[in-house]
DNA sequence: TATTGTTATACTCTATAACTATA
DNA sequence: TATAGTTATAGAGTATAACAATA
């Protein structure tokens, strides 16, 4: 019996961190995700939960910020405090909802439009340079392998 | 000329976060890595730092800090203070290199060979499970396909 | 009573670099 | 002078939950 992760003895499961799933992934994302946060935060000052906020408003004209946190993948608070600095920044704007006023409406200024279309360019550059590793068949099994993945770690997460 | 982001004006670049490498990945590796935290963190009081290192040295029986660092994707104070907190619980010791004494010779106790011995099997039924979601051969496809994106993240983040 | 969003608090993590000891 | 490893420090990020306003 071979398997990945090597059996040395009978019952006594060995575990080889550089071969094993979660941590290949994590060390990837780490190198992927530095890449990426060279840009934002180097030449635009943007922490990756302000970028993400700018990614989703340039591209959606305008949301709630439960949406926002919904979308970006974020928790309430940093969405809340992410939207304080980009407002201070003048970067994005927040109007009430008339219909409820509990959700407020935000949207990225003419300013938060402009760093947007600067970025986003950049962005998309890195992210084909990255991709270039692979044929565009390739890019699309990986990108539907990881979704797989994603719905199979979402079941494990829910059950503890 | 269709582009998996879409192009709505000409010379305007539209990036769909949801559809944007690097934030899935990101999304991805979030689900992951918190799924086998549930198992480190909640059940064996393990950062995921010390949870590398006692990895690493359950299978490699004796590595240096620095080997560790480098092992573990992990900056040399993570692996120190890691370290220093593992040596508290009594799960590794440490002992000079007769040859360098710059160097120590890291290992686990017979209590840090017991955690791992105990942790080893359900990480890797979690791994299974998560990877469950793929065939055989579909995950080498997933690990050949991370591994090219890899390195080719790797040059952009050389070059910034 | 439930929901959106903000804020307070304490805690952890991180990054930079200074530092010791050895070579 | 270079390397292994530790420690100090400050800043950033995080989680929990309390809170206000609205429905």
């Amino acid at each position: 019996m071979t398997t990945k992760h090597n059996v040395k003895h009978k019952g006594d499961q060995q575990l080889e961190l550089t071969r094993y799933f979660p941590h290949k992934l994590s060390t990837l994302n780490m190198v992927v995700s530095q890449s990426i946060a060279q840009l934002h935060l180097g030449r635009f000052q943007l922490s990756r939960q302000e970028w993400r906020i700018l990614a989703a408003l340039g591209n959606h004209r305008s949301m709630s910020a439960k949406e926002l946190a919904s979308y970006t993948s974020q928790e309430k608070m940093q969405v809340s405090r992410a939207i304080a600095r980009l407002k201070h920044a003048e970067l994005l704007c927040q109007q009430e909802d008339s219909n409820d006023r509990r959700y407020s409406l935000l949207s990225l200024t003419e300013k938060g439009k402009t760093t947007y279309r600067k970025i986003v360019p950049l962005a998309l550059a890195r992210e084909e340079f990255i991709l270039s590793a692979l044929t565009e068949a390739e890019q699309e099994q990986l990108l539907a392998l990881m979704e797989k993945v994603h719905e199979k770690a979402d079941e494990l997460q829910q059950w503890g």
